[in-house]
DNA sequence: GTTATATATGACTATATGTTCATATATCGA
DNA sequence: TCGATATATGAACATATAGTCATATATAAC
């Protein structure tokens, strides 16, 4: 099965305006050192906030703020229990983008 | 010939410092949209300062700025023909993760 | 040398961003 | 209802960032 225009490349089309905006907020999710260990974390298992917060020297509204930001862009979902909200990957794809440049930049 | 912890994942090593660093600098690259738009092009072929600014509608400081930075990561590089300089990409990695971006933001 | 063209650079400005502090909300148990 | 705990939120601040303008540099042709 294939398309009809798989031969090209994408860049040999012009970028349109929403492509250009999820890319770009895409990368720009991951390109915050705090967000990266956060989801770092989350790619192994589900954590709690205070967990996050505790096991990377962050303040809890430090790390609130990121997952705020994160869940916008539907990288992470949480589940409740009780009071506790635990936090965990949402997008396999972008994790994925974060692994490859992860193993890149530590075996060059 | 398999590495000896290469059963783990990346995640369950804390990231060290300049791992990190390097990642996010990279991240950051990709996060505006100016600077997309130019690796998007030079991912086809090579291309001078004012053949950039043209096709983009940028002006030429903004282009020659952008530049510099991708330069410094050592994303893009360029030869000289006269006055003329031509740009072209230097890192196929970085330009696979934008491309793997762009498909999948584009074919979601 | 002078001029023209291509690019780089520095200062400036407006905006975006990450963190902190204080406080609000929500859930649970007594 | 009243704490106690977990998390979310908003304001404020300091820093980072992208673009613009003016100007500097560099190469080439004359």
């Amino acid at each position: 099965m294939m398309k009809q225009d798989e031969t090209f490349t994408a860049s040999e089309h012009p970028l349109d305006e929403e492509t250009l905006f999820i890319v770009s907020q895409t990368f720009k999710a991951l390109s915050d050192p705090t967000r990266i260990r956060i989801l770092n974390l989350l790619c192994v298992a589900e954590h709690s906030v205070n967990e996050l917060a505790e096991k990377l020297d962050l303040g809890q509204s430090t790390v609130s703020h990121q997952l705020r930001f994160l869940k916008q862009l539907r990288l992470v979902k949480f589940r409740r229990a009780g009071t506790t909200l635990y936090y965990s990957k949402d997008d396999e794809h972008v994790i994925n983008l974060l692994n490859q440049a992860i193993e890149h930049a530590a075996h060059p």
